[in-house]
DNA sequence: GCGACAG
DNA sequence: ATCTTGTCGC
């Protein structure tokens, strides 16, 4: 099993996500933010090797969705090499990079993010979504599938129900029932975010599945890319489906991109 | 010291 | 997250 990491390493991400917690703030949040981000990505198995595995890839995916016409209005994808493996606590490392080569390829300017892991509900107070909110200086907000640290009691099956968890006797984030008789998600800020912003804009985008719609489309789209060679399954195939053109009539002018390592 | 432990 | 066929239930 993956150990592919000194204990060196460890420390020193340690150090940095402490750092980093030093320069959390819930401040500056956008009082009606319209274009929602969310990335998540999906590991291929490699040449004998098995998906998620050292020198394997992953295909990252990163969506734009319009809250006001309820649709994704953009979408871009990469490949990047493993070079971290999972560690509770860690994501970030192992995730970030990734998704961020997908982040870049955006020209949509995004309000706020939302990403799949934790934000400050994290046992240094920087999971995968803070970490990335203050890479890309921007609010964010972590809508995770499963507690990582911290107490909460189950709420209401009810949608919109909502519990506070706490860690170390700190309000870091709600549990949310996003859809009715699922398990709740796990929401927290990530940066430039309260607990109260975080969980209204999750349950907000979620409009009919538990997970909101910025990740939810993130990762189907990134599970279709997931294994595809470069060009039998493109950038443009995914924005026929996952961001229907109202108009029918209009053409993007970059629909050709092909997910490869450069391509796009 | 023993469990828990995002994706 | 990924490995994987059929199967149980509305
Ligand atoms: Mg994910």
């Amino acid at each position: 099993m993956g150990r592919w990491i000194s204990t060196r390493a460890v420390r020193r991400a340690f150090n940095r996500q402490r750092h980093l917690a030093l320069a959390f703030t819930a401040a500056d949040w956008p009082p009606h933010p319209r274009f929602v981000g969310g990335a998540d990505l999906a590991f291929e198995p490699g040449a004998g090797q098995r998906a998620g595995s050292p020198g394997s890839r992953a295909v990252a995916v990163a969506v734009v969705w319009d809250r006001q016409q309820r649709r994704c209005v953009e979408i871009a994808a990469a490949r990047r090499r493993v070079r971290f493996p999972y560690v509770p606590g860690l994501l970030s490392f192992r995730e970030a990079p990734i998704l961020l080569a997908a982040i870049r390829r955006l020209q949509t300017p995004v309000d706020v993010w939302i990403f799949d892991g934790h934000g400050i509900s994290h046992p240094r107070g920087c999971g995968l979504a803070t970490h990335l909110g203050m890479l890309l200086n921007q609010p964010s907000v972590g809508a995770a599938k499963s507690r990582l640290c911290g107490v909460c009691a189950t709420p209401p099956s009810r949608r919109g129900a909502c519990a506070p968890l706490r860690y170390q006797g700190r309000l870091v984030g709600f549990a949310v029932r996003t859809e009715a008789g699922q398990p709740p998600l796990y929401v927290s800020p990530g940066f430039r975010c309260t607990p109260r912003q975080a969980a209204k804009l999750v349950l907000a985008c979620a409009l009919r599945h538990r997970l909101p719609e910025p990740t939810r489309l993130a990762d189907w789209s990134c599970a279709q890319l997931r294994g595809v060679g470069a060009g039998s399954v493109t950038v443009d195939t995914l924005q026929r489906l996952v961001r229907p053109d109202p108009s029918r009539h209009s053409f993007t002018g970059r629909e050709r991109e092909v997910v490869s390592r450069h391509g796009g």
